[in-house]
DNA sequence: CCTACCGATCGGTAGG
DNA sequence: CCTACCGATCGGTAGG
């Protein structure tokens, strides 16, 4: 692993662990080994850091959604497989979506903008995977915007619980919420 | 309004914008049309304004808590009102619940282990809720620890995008959120 | 990759 | 309730 990369998983852990404003550079560098000024060799700033870190996050839920939603037609199986994507990122990316819930704010423009803009797009596109669902007769739901939103926050604060060496493994998770959202949708 | 409560109102809105550690005692202190140095004829410290915000919370919520589930032996009705009040708090305190969520790691000892210790009992309450249910035979879940942090994070997620002006009441939301958990645990 | 350092900012105190 | 100020800390730069 090269200095660049083990600065970026320094960074991820601590941000997760005392926030952005709350983690100094001389933490970071502490972490890899190095004094803070060192890491300016490296990296452009400590704001930097955090915008590489949350725009390829947004990036790589994005990309696995589009990948699970493309194989099928059918709306009951397009949302199990959105969800298993949603999830199953959620649970490998602990510390990224954690952090991608809690800092918006230190993220400084116009970089702020592009990452919600890029949340938003995430969360229509599960909004029109429900309303085919309902199109279609298949789902029963009293607000396509609330089912969705619950679907995600299903996701979401799975990150805030979940433990690698808890007692149920990242498959059992991801079958079980899965079948959590399609109870929620009211699945046929 | 007297001044104490008018700090800590700001408190907790600066808090929630900008974080713990990004707010400043100046900034709280021009909320309120006063410099940050007089702000200690009021608080303690700015650690204690986040000590009283974080325990206040979750002996609110806890509160609510038991009340909502006194009242009644069914099991069913036994959630729903949990799920009720859960949610009605979360949409009733947003800013509370995000700062409560988010700052954690700004708490300083003992007050972190306390919050924590009510943060558990609250959890293991409504673990007890739908174990309750499944013992019955009035619900069907795959994992009675799964299932009760999904309905909790339901109203947790709330917290984050649930706005007073938006479209949707805050009785529309209780009710379809409490739908989702009734759904969710397969309640019959 | 380091030490030395700059300019700015912070929580909190002194003293009125 | 204010100004003045302390001691500490921070992100980042200079210069090697």
């Amino acid at each position: 692993m090269g200095t660049a990369s083990a600065i970026r998983v320094a960074a991820l852990e601590l941000f997760a662990a005392r926030g952005y404003e709350g983690t100094t550079m001389a933490d970071i560098g502490a972490a890899v080994g190095i004094r803070g000024p060192s890491l300016y060799k490296h990296v452009a700033s400590k704001q930097d850091l955090l915008v590489e870190l949350m725009t390829a996050t947004m990036d790589g839920l994005l990309e696995l959604h589009r990948a699970a939603v493309a194989g099928t037609d059918d709306p009951v199986e397009r949302l199990r497989r959105a969800v298993d994507a949603h999830v199953r990122f959620h649970a490998r990316h602990r510390l990224e979506a954690f952090v991608g819930a809690s800092e918006m704010r230190s993220l400084a423009e116009p970089h702020r903008g592009t990452v919600l803009g890029k949340r938003a797009e995430y969360e229509r596109s599960f909004r029109r995977l429900v309303e085919e669902g309902v199109a279609a007769g298949r789902f029963r739901v009293p607000s396509v915007r609330l089912a969705s939103y619950a679907i995600l926050d299903l996701g979401m604060g799975l990150a805030t619980w979940y433990r690698e060496e808890g007692e149920l493994s990242e498959n059992e998770v991801v079958w079980q919420q899965t079948e959590f959202a399609l109870r929620l949708v009211g699945a046929e």
